[in-house]
RNA sequence: CGCGGAGUGGAGCAGUUGGUAGCUCGUUGGGCUCAUAACCCAAAGGUCACAGGUUCGAGUCCUGUCUCCGCUACCA
């Protein structure tokens, strides 16, 4: 099916440039996405790979009011460091754009204005608060209140982070305005809504029938939100920093970034072709494809395929899909705001000159069916016994012993056997299966095999024993090594997708001019007479102290204090207090056994962001209590304070842990919490009243 | 809560339409010495999350339960 297409048009997912690029996007986006492209034109294609930032919405906004900055300055910023590490790493896009560009601005607003000529959209009124001071309409996370689910005081107008309940800002008690911190007042405004819902049946069978080769969790999920059934959605947004609504009385409102981002593929093919993009997005045999992680895939499945057929005009639709779950670090969820992560820029500062041990720690890793996990234990294993010790070793005893016994030049197939027959005639049937699992997405599974090809290399050299064979009988050893520097031309070819820098080394010391695709497989790259160059290595061991060193680093970042990566908090006097509760009486108070005790051992829950489990000494028992306390306090902190608990709790199971009590705490109106202790040490299990 | 994905030897993963459970790393033993103590061979190690069911036969199909991740801020 794939061979009637002429064009190969690869997107792959726009980073937001609010934060650099870490690992967890390369494994699951970019790292894939470039080695199908490299593949894609090793064998002649006509592909394009298109890729640029994603430069608006809210979050950017936030960023730019913590830094005390303009959002484009923000913008600016991230785009460099995200664009300059993709390159670093050989990210081979043919363009890397942005969307705060002139071009994209253009072609988004011309998008719109299409659909809104078309009458593709609804409109509809709706209250939303507003900020009078600041003459500004308030996106959900601006708004701050009590939480009316669990009494929290911080709780953001889309969430709860305390209690983790989804809410909408019209349910926020006492919501206030976090550019002022005034009470914000509901306004009418009104929005258009690109009504996903009449596309459902035309998505269905797109899908549904005509996409059943699209991965399992990706078909999965948008089978999920089609029997769900599609709502309206909002493409607009009251915010500054976007690209305004191309429409008559619409000023003060911006596209919403879901819409503006999805035509930052079609705006930065524009500007990388701006004669002949429409051969690209318009005709029927170009073949396009989306490399997203699977937080995307209705955007990508549902919401943007929904775009493009409201404006018609022959665009086509994705063919597929290939989405990736999640790559996890040292065992807890990677998190820009807590710092949890392997940063791209540092490193390839950290490790210079070793982008393909990281290419190829994240391909043979990606997590394609379930989230995965990196550990630097991980990375270092895979670097020391397989790149240094099967790839590596074995092109340096090929380029070593071709040095030692034929001064570098490519012997004659003087006198062959059986076994280098056989040898020889697997490399084809190797590529064979390379090309399978990379036309199937299966990468981990591609890059395994390419690697058996330098196996097949090791075990030859190791069964037919040249060293050996050199004493008596220098024929035979001529043609052993004619058929391995064969195999090293090869893995020239075969590692060229996933290790274009390593094998642009190995084709140096091989004296290759150039690779091509079809020779793969063939007995014969590299004639008798052929000069190879001096052998270097071409991957060195890691150290546990490299290793160690990365390690302190996260170390550092682990239990932290909290980031806030949010809105900056108000003075504290001017935010007023909570009211005084409700009154009780001295029974609904003395069923509270309150008790002093003392914490024996912490530790943090992992997978969590703020919870520890304690292990604590109340006198009466030992019990475990596990609290969300750990962006306040490190569990080194609270092993041996005294604090005071409610004991009669209760149980309840947190994150699989039984949590018998609760732990007091005093908490500002800021958010700032701080436990509650005795003010003189006293005995474990006194009652508290 | 609901929906989607996942739960396989010490670790990380494959298992395509149901028919003797595989791979890489690690471990143990042996071989080799050209090579970055690298390479090659062999062995040990799994009640395929748990409980039922369909079937001559299930990791693979059905039902239920548990756990993790996503859909829900940052974010792939």
């Amino acid at each position: 099916m794939e061979k009637s297409y002429k064009r190969h048009l690869v997107t792959a997912a726009l980073p937001y440039a609010n934060g650099a690029v870490h690992i967890g996007h390369l494994a699951g986006v970019y790292v894939p996405a470039d080695i199908y492209v490299r593949y894609l034109r090793m064998r002649g294609r006509d592909v394009k790979f298109i890729c640029g930032s994603d430069e608006h919405g809210v979050p950017i906004t936030i960023k730019a009011r913590q830094q005390n900055c303009s959002p484009q300055e923000v913008v600016d910023k991230y785009h460099l460091i995200i664009k300059d590490s993709f390159e670093r790493l050989g990210i081979s896009f043919d363009i890397y754009s942005r969307t705060s560009s002139d071009i994209h601005h253009k072609t988004a607003s011309e998008f719109f204005k299409k659909l809104y000529e078309d009458g593709k959209f609804i409109e509809r009124e709706s209250e939303q608060y507003f900020d009078e001071e600041a003459n500004h309409f308030l996106a959900d996370r601006y708004i701050t209140g009590t939480c009316p689910k669990c009494g929290a005081e911080n709780a953001y107008g889309d969430q709860c982070e305390k209690c983790g309940s989804t809410l909408s800002p019209s349910e926020l008690i006492n919501p206030r305005s976090a550019l002022s911190g005034n009470t914000p007042v509901l306004k009418k405004t009104s929005h258009w809504y690109l009504p996903l819902d009449a596309y459902e049946p035309w998505l269905r069978e797109w899908i549904l029938e005509q996409h059943k080769e699209w991965k399992t969790n990706v078909y999965g999920q948008c089978k999920s939100w089609l029997d769900g059934g599609l709502q309206p959605r909002a493409v607009s947004r009251d915010l500054e920093w976007g690209v305004p609504v191309p429409v008559e009385g619409a000023e003060g409102k911006v596209l919403y970034v879901w819409f503006d981002a999805p035509i930052g593929y079609i705006s930065n093919t524009i500007e990388l072709m701006p004669d002949e993009w429409e051969k690209w997005w318009k005709s029927e045999d170009t073949r396009l494809l989306h490399f997203i992680g699977k937080d995307n895939i209705v955007f990508h499945c549902i919401v943007f395929p929904a775009m493009l057929k409201a404006y018609g005009d022959g665009y086509i639709l994705p063919d597929n899909v290939p989405a990736n779950e999640f790559l996890n670090l040292e065992g807890n969820k990677i998190s820009t705001s807590r710092n949890w992560a392997v940063w791209l820029h540092e490193y390839l500062d950290d490790f210079p000159g070793m982008e393909d041990v990281l290419r190829y720690v994240l391909c043979a890793n990606a997590p394609e069916t379930k989230d995965n996990d990196f550990t630097w234990k991980d990375f270092q294993t895979r670097n020391n016994s397989e790149l240094v010790a099967i790839l590596g070793n074995f092109v340096n005893r090929v380029v070593v012993l071709t040095h030692k016994y034929f001064s570098g030049e490519v012997p004659s197939l003087l006198k062959s056997e059986q076994t280098d027959e056989d040898t020889l005639a697997q490399i084809p049937v190797i590529r064979k299966s390379i090309e399978e699992s990379l036309e199937n997405f299966r990468f981990r599974e591609a890059i395994k095999e390419t690697m058996n090809l330098a196996r097949l290399g090791n075990k030859y050299l190791t069964d037919t024993e040249p060293w050996k064979v050199a004493k008596t009988d220098m024929e035979r050893v001529a043609t052993i090594m004619n058929v391995s520097l064969q195999i090293c031309a090869n893995l020239a070819i075969a590692f060229d997708p996933f290790l274009p820098h390593t094998t642009q080394k190995l084709a140096y010391m091989l004296n290759m001019k150039s690779r091509n695709w079809d020779d793969f497989g063939s007995d014969s790259i590299l004639h008798p007479g052929h000069m190879v160059n001096e052998p270097h290595l071409l991957f060195d061991k890691i150290e546990d102290s490299a290793i160690e060193i990365q390690l302190a680093k996260l170390e550092a970042s682990r239990p932290s204090v909290p980031v806030t990566d949010s809105i900056p908090e108000e003075d504290a006097e001017k935010t007023e207090l909570l009211p005084q509760k409700e009154e009780c009486t001295y029974e609904d108070f003395s069923k509270m056994d309150i008790r002093t005790a003392t914490v024996l051992e912490a530790e943090r829950v992992p997978k969590t962001d703020k919870l520890l489990k304690l292990t604590i000494d109340t006198g009466l028992d030992t019990r475990t209590i596990v609290s969300g306390i750990a962006e306040y306090y490190t569990p080194e902190e609270m092993v041996g304070k005294q604090i005071c608990i409610l004991a009669n709790l209760a149980p309840r199971k947190i994150k699989g842990i039984e949590s018998n009590g609760m732990i007091l705490m005093a908490k500002e109106e800021s958010g700032k919490m701080r436990i509650v202790t005795p003010e003189e040490r006293i005995g474990n299990g006194g009652t508290v009243n």
